[in-house]
DNA sequence: TAACGATAGTGTATCGGTTACACTTTCGCA
DNA sequence: TGCGAAAGTGTAACCGATACACTATCGTTA
């Protein structure tokens, strides 16, 4: 592919990069996965993953490719969000960055710093700490794309184990809206949407009745409501 | 910015495209604007609006620029879809798309082919021709998100003109749903989500009672419902 | 071992937005 | 002046969403 070198001057290509916001809830918040910058510019500051995209490798796979070299995370949720290309958004040269956004259960995040950065961690969502680049906008992109799509779709379901209680998605959504929700209405509307069944067994945890245990009849797939 | 042709050496870059789905309702069906293309690949088939950023352009403005020269549609609704980025998508080189949506009056929309296309037309939507590269999905991608937008946004606001009757408005929304809608429900809707307001005027347009005639009370801003 | 604290689990009545539905008005034209 | 054609208007039924309070079952402790 020299033809593509001979473009560089002709017409010069921009950089290609896709940047990842991995959403959790741990700690009954809304964190997110951010890894400190190594080298320039924005040295040291705490940025989103991500990286540059192979000339032969679709951006999907860029995406996963990166949050796995950064921060050992792999196997979850991931949708494109949105292209951020202004043009003075990198220092260096002309980046046009492709967003996505994951969701995963605490439990299955696995941290460990890879060789592009120096460390990788949690933040809660509402205590973020100052982003390289224009990273802070796309987080706060991926946050409303994530609150638009809970009304009309099953995506908060996949914040969940691969067990869980009826309290525990309930929680989920309350930590998600940022409001109490009622318990009974919750219920009704969780059981009628046909996306989860009892696994028969019962969880103990603390002193009181015991909860039904459940899980969903898809977990790879996302339903749209209504 | 030389470091970018010493980077094509290292790590070649993709080259980035824009590449504009527009929208109109005209001669009573919903049509899509293509082009003829004049060189290879794919000489003469037809294909979407759209071609290579700028290294110091915006995105926005690349798609806007591009859908101005090659088919003279200027200042519509532009709005970005989704970035295509497959590895073979192009013969040519390795290619990213950064796809948008643009919706227009048809009154507005003069068309005048440029100096990259031979010849630029309307097709309507259930009626395409085929289509270069894989500017077939992206149109369907773009549709869908029109159609699913119809629920919860004015955008189909956009299609209308300056002025227009509530007749006209209704007209829209049938042919965007593909199904009659109840006279007195859709003006009820229509009427209480403050979008529109009367001129004052009437409109004769037939050996029938003349229509109201409103307009838009914010052209330049779509509102999501509910 | 009985009382208590804590979470699980359950049903009904009301409200509000959505839908279904038919006739009168006003024009142009024959 | 009567006829065809689109503009314009209100009400009742329906349905999904909401508000709301008590019983069940466990572990712990007095």
């Amino acid at each position: 592919m020299s033809r593509n070198v001979d473009h560089c001057y002709a017409y010069p290509h921009p950089a290609v990069t896709t940047d990842v916001v991995v959403f959790t809830i741990r700690d009954e918040r809304l964190q997110t996965l951010l890894i400190r910058r190594v080298g320039p510019p924005f040295e040291g500051c705490w940025a989103l993953p991500g990286g540059f995209l192979d000339i032969d490798e679709d951006l999907d796979r860029c995406a996963a490719r990166e949050l796995r070299e950064e921060t050992g995370v792999a196997d979850l949720y991931l949708e494109q969000l949105c292209t951020f290309g202004a043009v003075d958004r990198d220092p260096r040269e002309r980046v046009i960055s492709v967003a996505y956004f994951a969701l995963a259960p605490a439990a299955r995040l696995q941290l460990k710093a890879g060789d592009d950065a120096a460390d990788a961690a949690w933040f809660p969502f509402h205590a973020l700490p100052p982003l390289a680049f224009d990273h802070d906008r796309i987080i706060h992109t991926a946050h409303e794309r994530l609150v638009s799509k809970l009304d009309y779709s099953t995506i908060a379901f996949q914040f969940l184990p691969e067990t869980f209680t009826l309290s525990e998605l309930q929680r989920i959504y309350e930590i998600l809206v940022d409001a109490p929700i009622d318990k009974r209405n919750f219920r009704k509307w969780a059981l009628a949407i046909q996306q989860v069944e009892e696994t028969g067994e019962l969880r103990r945890h603390g002193s009181h009745r015991p909860a039904r245990v459940y899980r969903l009849t898809d977990r790879n797939r996302i339903t749209y409501l209504k």
